[in-house]
DNA sequence: CTTGCAGTTGCAATCAATCGCAATAAGAGT
DNA sequence: ACTCTTATTGCGATTGATTGCAACTGCAAG
């Protein structure tokens, strides 16, 4: 497990302390396929040892997430997914009406990162995340269009 | 409350009934702020009525989200936010590290939009939603800065 | 090796949100 | 008006996630 030192010396370089949680939870993460869901990585950590508590695996994850280590997601499914950066970057287009999730082309959202950037400052993290709308499918059969759509009455 | 009756118009017009707890929600959205949380909205139609049950104000929600006439944003507080559409357009660019939130144009991802439609068939819901990453005074004060840093070993 | 302390963890309580199911009532038909 | 169907509600239980606090420990300094 290559970079899994490189997340654990970044922790320290921080001045977090590397505990035996934290380090598991880490490997577990870079392990891991694509994404994976804080549970996931609860139990897969509690095949190794059961000094492990839910409460840490959450607070591991904000810690990773807020040192930029480690992307969140919420893709709407009543879990939040967490990845390793060395997931390539991706962007998941979620449907409101069917559920269905699209994989899209993350350099689709590249200039946006760029605008962020210049006119506010701001680095935004676009490299896992989930855009809300509806998929072409469900566009046809709903009556509604939603979104942009302006309200005006 | 002119718009109030257009969303409880389509509402019907789509085979939904129109119970009086539909109407004191709707109501309560159309009036609110900038957005509100579905516990605000909860207390604000109980000063009106004790015959509503929080679940029930969830589940509007879910159906006004899902028939596009409200849109839903999760910006990390802890709570999500709901609007009526009528709230013009806005994109919030959160912080991950301070919390701060900033209020950007919305015109910065109208071309993702057309591209989502063009490219995948998907009408992606971009009135009211939010972007995380790291505002300019954290970036300088972190080492980090995550998002699209590539994090190669 | 020992000490000290701030960063961490576990636990239990708590919060936001969801779900299953029985009871209720909206709206169409008569 | 009355009835019937079924969408909708309320309630209680449950789930995913967070938090407060006391106990613990990594790790740097002595």
């Amino acid at each position: 497990m290559p970079h899994c030192h490189t997340l654990i010396e970044e922790l320290r370089k921080q001045g977090y302390r590397l505990t035996p949680q934290r380090e598991m939870i880490v490997q577990a993460i870079a392990h891991a396929g694509r994404h994976v869901t804080a549970e996931e990585i609860f139990e897969q950590v509690q095949t190794r040892t059961h000094a492990l508590n839910v409460a840490t695996v959450y607070r591991t994850l904000d810690l990773l997430v807020e040192l930029g280590l480690v992307s969140r997601a919420d893709l709407g499914g009543g879990k939040v997914t967490y990845a390793s950066l060395r997931h390539g970057p991706h962007c998941h287009l979620v449907c409101r009406h069917c559920g269905r999730v699209i994989e899209a082309d993350h350099h689709l959202v590249a200039p946006v990162e760029r605008q962020l950037q210049e006119r506010y400052g701001f680095a935004a993290d676009l490299h896992h995340f989930a855009i809300f709308g509806l998929c072409a499918d469900c566009q046809s059969q709903s009556h509604f269009q939603g979104g942009t759509t302006d309200a005006s009455q």
